[in-house]
DNA sequence: TTGAAAGCGCTACCAA
DNA sequence: TTGGTAGCGCTTTCAA
């Protein structure tokens, strides 16, 4: 195996020294445009590769970002979120040079532990802040660990916020969907919830609450989910035993909608008949389903996108500011339809 | 910001030179244990961690190792395969001090080029090599690269294979498939493929075909799928076209099964009624729709950890043998039942 | 504008 | 067993 090809071979070759060859290479000022011309035939002729790691360790730079996914190992599993999410980071990092380092943690212990590793062995330049609970133990952390990083989604109330955040609205979208219920003439509309802990469990839970209040309606009964299909079926076995059961429900999001769909239908409920039924995400699986899902479709994809690159903008010394991109918007399909009453109220009205 | 504690310091405190510092802390022979003892005590009470870039540069090696997936950006989200794949990956990298890197490249080209600059950059010591295809070029690629790589489900037939395998058979499933069908008595089996390109895709058809045989029968009908949803819905629109229909399909893996029935109930065509419907690598999926999918269930984890250990063990200069799993297992549940005509036999022979 | 040289933090070789 | 030292490949500072 030939010796690598290194900038001494390089400098080498151009006839100038090693630091002028540095220079040249990376586009730096101070070299004429003969020797940079001359140095970059060299390198060609070469097929000179910089080390990342002779560059990584002079620079005091990985050239790397982490995400670190807290989860059971089997829910990344059935979460497709996250697939849309990283082709969208990966995209972008795959253009500036930077490689994205996949970690995973099952309890909050696990997940402070591998920010602490990469960290300490300096493994990656920054991290990608996803998931965002209340209070969240990682902002302290990154924060005492100087470690730069970007939140997704998180709470617009937090003043001070340390990091960068690109944030998608959802709120509106929760307006729509209750909106779109009432206009369908439901009156009792209830709410699968996510985990409260989470950031966007309880965005979607105070957001459900306020619209329902602003349509000058009751708000239906709150169902405990945890964002899982189990979460959904559990609720449903919930819901049915209930004396007074809301004709829609808000579900925190789709996989958990699916699940209480499911349930529902096999206890006999009509779906959209005698509930009607909203999820949350736009995932494929939304469209798999019987009735199809009705749901607000979020954009992973640019989301992850954007982060990255606002996170090797940090990295590399810029100021960045909040991101917002386009809102989470309404999908309609199958699974919403008129409310039960409201058909008897027609035809009464008629 | 306090300097970061080196190596160089450990030896001060310790009152050694450099060099026994670093074969203390390496646990190398070579030291007094009185030394070590000593080295180890002044690294704990300066909290020192070594830094991954100075012994990647020094060491040659990057300590990371990478999953390059070729997909649409969108399809990783719906092939849930992939989940648990890489924590099994991570489960047993974040014990060894290694990270995975994950790439992503649309097509063969783009996957060839991440392969390429992961080889020159030496961002990565070795890569799982996944999904292969039939005559894969990433096999000549990455000999070509001298790149370490522990593949997945390799083809068995190929001899004087470059690289470890680490198996799971998935052909006495097909036969437990096939005897199932053929004991609920099922005569017309036909298969919805994977692309035949794929080594599991084309193993999946042939050993659908053998196991048929086996049984006396004449091979049903082979419908022309992609792994996907959608393919599983054209597949689906085609069979109700055909004079002959079979009751019975094989489907090459769960996410097209489940598209394939979507399409037939819509047709009103029942399941397990008129045509019992199995699929294949029992995702989560699978248990979500009605009737719940018949399949054979992979084990993801698993190979990712076992994966990950070969890939770790070669790449540290270890012979690694190939691994053989568990084989896969027939999971029967509610997506077949009885052939019509079998139950018309029934009778008529009572 | 160019070139020499000092690190970055570690491993590993070779004398002592 | 121990300690000095030469790299690994690059960036960057400082003279020339």
């Amino acid at each position: 195996m030939p010796r690598r090809v290194t900038i001494v071979d390089v400098a080498a070759r151009a006839g100038v020294a090693l630091s002028s060859a540095s220079t040249a290479l990376n586009g730096r000022p101070g070299v004429s445009e003969a020797t940079r011309a001359r140095v970059r035939a060299a390198a060609d002729e070469l097929g000179y590769v910089p080390s990342l790691r002779g560059r990584s360790l002079s620079a005091g730079r990985a050239y790397a970002v982490a995400l670190v996914v807290q989860r059971e190992s089997d829910v990344l599993e059935s979460d497709p979120f996250f697939g849309a999410f990283i082709s969208g980071i990966e995209s972008v990092l795959a253009g500036r040079g930077y490689a994205l380092v996949l970690q995973m943690g099952i309890t909050a212990r696990d997940v402070a532990r591998r920010y602490r590793d990469l960290s300490s062995y300096r493994r990656v330049d920054g991290v990608f802040l996803n998931e965002l609970q209340v209070d969240d133990p990682r902002i302290a952390l990154l924060t005492k660990l100087e470690m730069p990083a970007v939140a997704i989604n998180a709470d617009r109330g937090i003043e001070g916020f340390p990091f960068p955040v690109v944030r998608q609205d959802g709120v509106a979208a929760v307006q729509e969907i209750v909106r779109h219920l009432v206009d369908l003439g439901h009156r009792r509309i209830g709410h699968l919830s996510g985990p409260q802990h989470f950031v966007h469990g309880r965005e979607r839970l105070v957001a459900w609450r306020q619209a329902v209040l602003d349509a000058g309606l009751e708000p239906g009964p709150v169902l405990d989910g945890d964002f899982t299909y189990a979460g959904g079926v559990s609720a449903a076995r919930e819901m049915i035993a209930l004396p007074d059961r809301p004709t829609a429900v808000f579900c925190a999001n789709d996989l958990s909608a699916v699940g209480f769909m499911r349930r529902l239908q096999d206890e006999g409920v009509q779906v959209p008949g005698d509930v009607s039924v909203v999820g949350f995400d736009g995932i494929e699986l939304g469209t798999y389903v019987r009735p199809t899902l009705t749901t607000a479709a979020a954009s992973p994809r640019l989301i992850g996108a954007h982060a990255a690159t606002a996170l090797l903008d940090l990295i590399e010394g810029a100021v960045v500011p909040d991101i917002e991109i386009e809102p989470v918007r309404l999908v309609v399909r199958a699974s919403t339809a008129y409310a039960p009453q409201s058909r008897d109220l027609r035809h009464t009205s008629a």
